[in-house]
DNA sequence: TAGACAGGAA
DNA sequence: TGAAATCCTGTCTA
């Protein structure tokens, strides 16, 4: 008998994939780079087919032909023409309309061999404000039109390539040093090479903008030094945080034949512009009276290149920011290329199409990355609990799922079962967390708690005299936060798929005696808490992370089924009977 | 001149 | 959907 194939691919662009399947890895790791995973319960996973899941591929490389081969090879049922259709016409729309320095010299020159799609475009009332007259085939541009132009044209379904070219910025001698100034050997690893050359493009096909994606701790900082060394020119970072900053700036010194003075600091403290220089988001987009001042005087720089650091945070006001800068070099960084806000469309047009990934499970197979373990743990509510939660407002709810006091027993059990690790709890709510900190007899860590503090603290925690650490939502920002190789999650925010895969990131520094690292939701059973929770878990579904799934009952023992054969709780084991 | 703190923004 | 954290500027104190 011939086995069956894991996928169905269907007319509406969804993809059904079969998780009980021995194809099911292989399949998976074939959709990733141009499908989006939409669901993911136990036995079917959901992906679509989206236009900008399709043009983010094209870009990177995966040609319509290649996603067709890929689609037929692991579908039981013949792939529907609609399907095939949909494939090669976003792949060809990608591309099709180009962006080129106007032939006379003055100004851009928005072009395609596509007579009709010109005409097309032009009628289109998003689009024709920003032809200034007709040059055929196509139509002048003015320079500053540039980003809304590309942002408009995404918006109704025609991206654009973009080949106007850059800014060559002032130019900087700057190599990546061969050893670290603490000695250690510096080469870029394979992928961070490639993801470089991704970026920079080669031969004709020259880019010099897009995103990189790469997880936490896989050395993305990294690749940004890459990008410089290969643009060799005045570069200008965009951080998130002062610490993130910071951090930069180490690097750069560390690994780059920069040295102190070729790196400044634009920040509420210092306002340095050197050839190198590092800013946060906020501070650039800080206005008075409506002026942008910060941004408009690092615009007056000649900069050859501009790093996004976290692109996915990118906060909107940027966006405007930044389509006014589409003639200089542009790349970003992020561990997951997913805006819950849905903005993601605005990052390809503006900051540029994905140009590398890699699935965190491959990172982790070549040891870049530790290994992990994924547990869902789901939590009884108490019949006091049900009521409460029944009775209350949808938006009391969730708070109420989150807040279960059961989640405090199951933690201390596995605080217990894990007393020999490092171990960080991580929480949305402060009550919960004091509440938590109290219980467990370990510190918390919230934005309130003044950094010398947090420093000891953390000091304190690496060198393992505090064995677990409770902390709030500064986990999802801070950077010198220690390593752990123990996770526990008691809440979070709606259905982040972002903040689930930067928690786990938290845990997976590679561990020096090559552990498995763990990663523990706790969430309430049958409440909107779950739901989210699915949610929440999809971006690392994709990355080929699984959710193992317990219970525990009300009083956050763990309950023993065929469902659950108890593997998470061993310790517990005993104490529950 | 640095640090602490309040208030605002998004 | 809501809570929490961040960083900005400006003012006050030592």
């Amino acid at each position: 008998m011939v086995a069956r194939l894991p996928l169905i691919v269907q007319s509406d662009l969804t993809l059904l994939l079969e998780v009980d399947n021995a194809l099911f890895e292989e399949a998976r790791d074939a959709l990733v780079g141009f499908a989006e995973l939409v669901k993911s319960p136990e036995h079917i996973h959901t992906y679509r087919l989206t236009s900008l899941s399709l043009w983010n591929a094209v870009a990177a490389g995966i040609s319509d032909t290649e996603i067709l081969v890929r689609l037929n090879r692991y579908a039981e049922y013949p792939v529907p023409t609609e399907v095939e259709s949909f494939v090669v016409d976003q792949a060809k729309r990608y591309g099709r309309l180009s962006l080129k320095p106007a032939p006379d010299g003055d100004g851009l020159w928005l072009t395609s061999s596509d007579g009709p799609l010109l005409t097309l475009i032009s009628r289109q009332k998003a689009i024709t404000p920003f032809l200034s007259s007709s040059i055929p085939p196509g139509f002048r541009i003015a320079p500053e039109a540039r980003g809304l132009l590309k942002q408009a044209l995404a918006k109704i379904g025609w991206p654009v390539d973009d080949q106007a070219g850059y800014h060559a910025g002032t130019p900087l001698g700057v190599a990546l040093r061969e050893t670290s100034r603490n000695g250690k050997p510096m080469q870029l690893r394979d992928y961070q090479k490639a993801a470089v050359s991704a970026f920079w493009g080669q031969g004709d096909a020259l880019r010099g903008n897009g995103v990189v994606v790469l997880p936490c701790g896989a050395g993305k900082t990294v690749v940004g030094l890459g990008a410089l060394a290969r643009v060799q020119a005045h570069a200008l970072i965009l951080t998130t945080s002062v610490a993130a900053l910071h951090q930069w700036r180490e690097e750069l010194l560390d690994k780059t034949t920069l040295g102190p003075e070729d790196i400044g600091e634009y920040s509420a403290q210092k306002k340095e512009i050197r050839p190198v220089t590092l800013t946060t988001y906020q501070l650039l987009s800080h206005r008075q009276k409506g002026v942008f001042h910060h941004f408009e005087h690092l615009d007056q720089h000649d900069w050859g290149l501009i790093i996004y650091d976290e692109v996915h945070l990118l906060p909107a006001p940027v966006f405007r920011l930044t389509a006014s800068l589409q003639a200089r070099r542009r790349l970003g960084l992020t561990a997951t290329l997913i805006r819950e806000d849905g903005r993601a469309d605005e990052v390809f047009a503006l900051i540029g199409p994905k140009r590398f990934d890699m699935p965190w499970k491959q990172l982790e197979a070549q040891g870049w990355i530790a290994s992990a373990r994924c547990h869902e743990i789901r939590v009884r509510l108490s019949e006091a609990g049900r009521e409460h939660y029944a009775l209350a407002e949808d938006s009391e709810r969730i708070r109420i799922a989150s807040e279960n006091p059961a989640k405090l027993r199951v933690v201390e059990t596995l605080a217990k079962e894990h007393a020999d690790d490092h171990v960080l709890v991580i929480g949305q709510y402060l009550q919960q967390l004091e509440q938590l900190s109290t219980a467990l007899a370990c510190p918390l860590i919230t934005g309130k708690t003044p950094a010398k503090e947090r420093e000891r603290l953390y000091q304190e925690f690496r060198q393992g005299r505090i064995p677990v650490l409770v902390v709030s939502k500064v986990a999802n920002f801070a950077i010198d936060l220690p390593d752990a190789n123990v996770a526990i999650q008691v809440s979070g925010a709606f259905g982040s798929r972002q903040e689930e895969a930067q928690r786990l990131g938290r845990i997976l520094r590679p561990k020096s005696n090559g552990k498995t690292a763990l990663f523990y939701s706790v969430v309430s059973e049958e409440t909107r808490e779950q739901d989210f929770a699915q949610k929440r878990q999809l971006f690392l579904c994709e990355q080929g992370y699984r959710y193992d799934i317990a219970h525990a009952d009300e009083y956050g023992n763990p309950i023993e089924s065929s469902l659950s054969p108890v593997i998470l709780f061993p310790g517990a084991k005993e104490e529950s009977r």
